[in-house]
RNA sequence: GCGCCGCUAGCUCAAUUGGCAGAGCAUCCGGCUCUUAACCGGCAGGUUCGGGGUUCAAGUCCCUGGCGGCGCACCA
């Protein structure tokens, strides 16, 4: 021991301090036996689960003579005396290494001893079975891929408070097989609608985030500053506007996945980034996007469970197309007993109804925001099996085709499953003087006080004046069919990391006002 | 933003009416050549989220701040 005093270095060591403190002396035991505890490459001749696979028959008390070089992290440790036994994990699947003193080479024997839970390791030896059955590997020889400073937590328990999952999701990945389950169906999902889209002579197009003005949704955006351009820029809410100047522009059929930004509320349905697949085909209506969308859930549903049958929060749930489809109207209609609703009512009337019912309304609205209004509260909720809710009102849909056969609604639909919207799509509106009018509109309940209303995008006007096709649209929730389809129940669980505030006060984070140094 | 609930060892959790802060796992030391939540023996580990207050005495009660969860509002 050394002479100086012991009392800061171990009064105030917690007991994390003085594990991290035994693991980089280990560390630099392994570096003075000339170990690289960082090597620069390391190649398996097998992946654990082909090791698994290959081998899932073997009898108890079998020993092969095939070698396989396996890699992993090291998530089990059990010693009994000259005995090892190492568990192995490499992408969600364990693997038993059976570590026999006199079976090892001189080398391995050494790291073994300085090897712990948490570890990255490599091992060359035979497939065998021990004496109660177990698939293991038995090393002649270890390898050192990288070495763990921190615990993993608890083996049994292992890491169930939400906040750390989420801050630390790498080590919820480490120890929760269910948040490794729920990012590969994500993948899935994600890989199969591309793959439909591009079936039906999509072309995956990336738009700009940045937008000098936020369109394409009504929603508060996030605003940033470019200091070259000294120009404000809001992150997008919805790529929409650009792709459908794409349509302008002659692009057939075009979709995007990913990021959009909204300045909203949290909740365990509402991160302020989410993403969202929007695809547009010329020529098509939203009859022709109904179909559409059947196919992709079904594709998203195959690809995540095998099935188009499934359970969500325990309760059944049928995607097999096709869908039901039915009015907004004749939703609401149902719902109030008022079969003599509809748009041309006087307001007054609509409203009272509203009162009726205990929901809550604005002055500013008109008759189609109050049957909305209605809708959301009354119907939406309690949709279970997939819906098309169709022809929502012209008021709420400042981008949406007025209907051929109706000039108070719109051509759109929702696709409700679960009581939550998964889609949403239109026959869009492509005539540039109607579009202006449009967003007149929104620019008046803006000055009304409406701060998410839409605002006017001359740029986009000015592609819808070069003319456009007729045009289908559609935008779905990835996220949110991400929790139908593996049976979350809150957003959080499907994004790897998603927004939470700092969790310690930051008072190095970069300064964005402070000029440029270079 | 508002309301309710939570925060104790690295992890998972206890702690009676306000009365000495504990256990299991992990770590560390010792034992064991077929374990798999291994087992057996031993040592150690605490800013009870931060700050303030009441009290002889605070993990516990009060005030205040932080972070998280849920609900409401807004939306996808």
């Amino acid at each position: 021991m050394s002479d100086e005093p012991e009392l800061d270095a171990t009064d105030e060591a917690s007991k994390l301090d003085e594990i991290m403190a035994v693991r980089r002396e280990k560390l630099a035991r392994l570096r003075e036996a000339g170990i690289d505890p960082h090597p620069p490459r390391f190649r398996p001749s097998h992946t654990l689960i082909e090791v698994r696979d290959a081998h899932h028959a073997l009898p108890a008390e079998t020993e092969t003579d095939e070698v396989v070089t396996v890699a992993g992290r090291i998530v089990g440790r059990r010693e009994l005396g000259r005995l090892t036994f190492l568990v192995l994990r490499e992408d969600g699947v364990d693997l038993q290494l059976f570590c026999r003193s006199g079976t090892l080479d001189d080398a391995a024997r050494a790291l073994l001893a300085e090897l712990d839970v948490g570890d990255w390791v490599g091992a060359t030896g035979v497939v065998m079975t021990t004496r109660t059955g177990e698939l293991s590997v038995g090393p002649s020889t270890l390898t050192l891929l990288g070495k763990g400073l921190r615990p993993l937590p608890d083996k049994w328990h292992g890491l169930t408070d939400t906040e750390q999952r989420y801050r630390q999701r790498e080590v919820d990945l480490t120890v929760n097989p269910d948040a490794r389950r729920v990012f590969a169906t994500r993948s899935r999902i994600v890989s199969a609608l591309r793959r439909t889209l591009q079936g039906h002579g999509y072309v995956e197009v990336e738009t700009p985030m940045l937008h000098p003005i936020p369109g394409g949704a009504s929603a508060r955006p996030f605003v940033t500053h470019h200091h070259t351009l000294d120009l404000e820029l809001y992150l997008r809410i919805a790529p929409e506007l650009y792709l459908k100047r794409l349509i302008a522009g002659g692009m057939r059929r075009v979709f995007e996945v990913n990021r959009s930004f909204r300045n909203e509320g949290m909740s365990p349905r509402h991160n302020p980034e989410f993403t969202m697949l929007e695809s547009y085909a010329a020529y098509d209506d939203y009859t022709d996007i109904m179909a559409l969308t059947e196919e992709l859930i079904t594709a998203a549903a195959l690809a995540a469970n095998g099935s188009t049958d499934l359970e969500h929060q325990g309760r059944p749930l049928s995607l097999a197309a096709p869908f039901r489809r039915v009015t907004l109207l004749d939703l609401v209609r149902e719902a109030t007993g008022r079969d003599d609703l509809t748009y041309d009512l006087p307001r007054a009337d609509v409203a009272a109804l509203c009162a009726t019912h205990d929901v809550d309304v604005d002055d500013a609205w008109g008759v189609g925001r109050l049957v909305v209004a209605l809708y959301e509260e009354l119907v939406e909720p309690v949709l279970w099996e997939p819906t098309f809710v169709l022809d929502h009102p012209v008021e709420v849909s400042p981008l949406a085709r007025t209907h051929r056969d109706d000039p108070a609604v719109t051509e759109r639909f929702e696709l409700i499953v679960g009581g939550r919207e998964l889609a949403n799509a239109f026959s869009e509106l492509v005539d540039a003087d109607e579009q202006r009018r449009r967003f007149t509109a929104q620019v008046a309940a803006r000055h009304a006080g409406d701060d998410e209303a839409m605002r006017i995008d001359e740029a986009y006007l000015r592609a819808m004046e070069l003319g456009m096709p007729p045009t289908g649209g559609l935008g779905v929730g990835i996220d949110r069919l991400v929790m139908l389809l593996a049976d979350v129940a809150t957003i959080r669980d499907v994004i790897l990391f998603p927004t939470l505030r700092p969790d310690r006060p930051d008072d190095d984070r970069p300064d964005t006002d402070r000029p440029d140094t270079d």
